[in-house]
DNA sequence: AAAATATTTGGAAACGGTTCATTGACCGGC
DNA sequence: GCCGGTCAATGAACCGTTTCCAAATATTTT
């Protein structure tokens, strides 16, 4: 049999070939019991020598499931938060299911406009994170979203299923360490305070504050971008007032590299000079010299939540209302911060 | 209108609603010129009135054209990758694509498997890496592919495009500089020699050994795996040597922190104790003390060069024979090099 | 004003699978 | 020898678009 020109074999030639009728070579592709192993057997030669490969696309269009989970995260390169997709694009893989993947520089437009072509694409779930968690636009789009959708390190939007950390935790472990050291001026880096790891981490820094009697800083507070260059260029600011902090709390995931240059163009020595603790731990973090101080939490194990919970809407395991699985935060203390002389 | 129970709005509802035709409906959804205004208006008002999104599987059905472009890596979260990823993500969203992402773990079954898979998803290109450029069943793969597709840092299969780093004249930098400054005993690491990467490296080193007139030792090559632990152990057996290497050249994109993870361990100094050359930049390599110093190309440049090419052909702007494009790198001298004691 | 041409709209076929009602074959039991 | 029941296999309908031909209408030309 010869392929017609730009043409792939289809299930009608496998039939033809096989000398069977299509609904049977359909049966055979999907392991249906009721096809005798003479036939079963003659539809698989059949498909072997013609070089047959199933269609997915006439497969979703006829059975209203495309087997494709969709997932907006930020920014690709952020290596926390490719740690969660890693672990969710390999549970996906094994359970059949392919994986879309886009960034969307926590920009509201992006977001909403691949919600709206997940949605036309007709993804069977969604894995996202949104730039603003208090946003009524991105609120609706979230929560009339067709197909199940899993938030992840968000926790506002009660509506729909979502996987956090507990940065508010995190947040107050290491804010009271810096503070039993004997800090007081200790700077607080954040990003944009509407989304929740932010809020939470500025939560827990007043706990901190206010668990010790006392009152936090607002002007030793940043929160404004998750950004290197802001981190930078704050961190340098920050540096050079009279009453410079003598601590500085990173609490961004990606955040540290940004404080670090600025450290060392302004000829400051973390540890003996100011103190630092970081919000996200990584390889920086644990290499440098000194090893920087960092909180940490099982980023792989939530990418696992965050899948199975998404797998469990899916495919229908699940009809509970939706719920939030929190990830607990520690603090690996290291070299990083001292008492501020 | 009412919605019937479990199903979307298709085509035929808005044509009924707005008192048209389908193919009138069809022709305004592809922006058609030959739509008179005011049936245009009827079926945008329809459209929107509905809520209707138009099904993008059905579209791809008839079309024979899926909008996706499928990418294979080794894994998501090796910084170095990604970086390629995110730009290229960038380009094809933009050029109204979707971008489809799997990590292969370096091993050959999944990525056959995954080839499999994203042809049957009829996906319109392929952008990927593979784990060993001379295995025949992966060349045959690659070569018989029925959509076009894009190699990334691979070089030696000639019948499809490739984009690559010159990791030859990086490495042969990276010798040649530390060879300047007196190191003979210059351990290598690499990652798998069966994909080009590691073997340029290789070649590259060689090449300034004997422009030197000297003939590098093969005891101080190690190529087997790109894993941070078989850096770290390796690294660790090599420093235990009667005859230790008096500098280390970690070629592979992401080894330098199991590298310095082995020095810290055996209490030996960056710099002092050991020169090290990074065979890729990161915060790390920027960032520790001493900084080290690393070979660097445009990674961005290199996912923008493998999108554009699989999108010319994707497109059919190009019908060329098979090119490959290399991209230069080229050696950021920091602190972590001096002349062995 | 009629003819020729251009433009807009309608409606059916096609894409490649899955599903389901129907037919046909076979077997055992009375 | 007939009937009922089970199991395999058939083939048409269907999923939601796009595309193409034909019909209807508008516009220009003669």
């Amino acid at each position: 049999m010869v392929r017609k020109a730009g043409r792939e074999f289809t299930i009608r030639d496998v039939a033809r070939s096989a000398e069977v009728a299509v609904g049977t070579v359909s049966r055979v592709l999907n392991d249906h019991p009721s096809v005798t192993r003479d036939v079963r057997e003659r539809v698989q030669r059949a498909i072997t020598s013609l070089g047959y490969e199933r269609n997915a696309v006439a497969q979703s269009m006829r059975s209203a499931r495309t087997h494709m989970i969709a997932c907006a995260i930020r920014d690709f390169d952020i290596p926390g938060y490719v740690s969660y997709v890693k672990e969710a694009e390999r549970i996906f893989r094994a359970a059949d299911y392919t994986f879309l993947l886009a960034s969307t520089a926590n920009d509201k437009a992006v977001e909403l406009s691949l919600l709206r072509k997940f949605a036309q694409r007709r993804v069977d779930g969604v894995m996202m994170t949104i730039s603003d968690e208090s946003d009524p636009e991105l609120i609706a789009a979230v929560e009339q979203a067709k197909m199940p959708l899993v938030l992840i390190d968000r926790e506002m939007i009660q509506s729909v299923d979502r996987v956090a950390a507990d940065h508010r935790s995190g947040a107050r472990q290491a804010t009271d360490y810096l503070l039993s050291l004997g800090h007081r001026r200790i700077a607080l880096f954040v990003g944009d305070p509407h989304a929740h790891p932010s809020r939470s981490r500025i939560e827990g820094y007043g706990d901190a504050f206010r668990a010790a009697g006392l009152e936090p800083d607002p002007a030793m507070i940043r929160d404004h971008s998750l950004s290197n260059e802001f981190t930078f260029r704050e961190t340098s600011a920050l540096m050079q007032r009279p009453d410079p902090p003598t601590a500085i709390f990173v609490a961004g995931i990606d955040m540290l590299a940004g404080a670090m240059r600025a450290l060392k163009a302004a000829g400051l020595a973390i540890g003996r000079d100011v103190s630092v603790v970081s919000g996200g731990d990584s390889d920086l973090a644990e290499l440098s010299t000194p090893a920087i101080t960092a909180l940490q939490w099982d980023r792989a194990q939530m990418g696992r939540h965050a899948a199975q919970m998404l797998l469990d809407r899916v495919t229908g395991r699940t009809t509970e209302p939706p719920r939030c699985v929190r990830v607990p935060v520690s603090l690996v203390v290291r070299e990083s911060c001292r008492p501020p002389q």
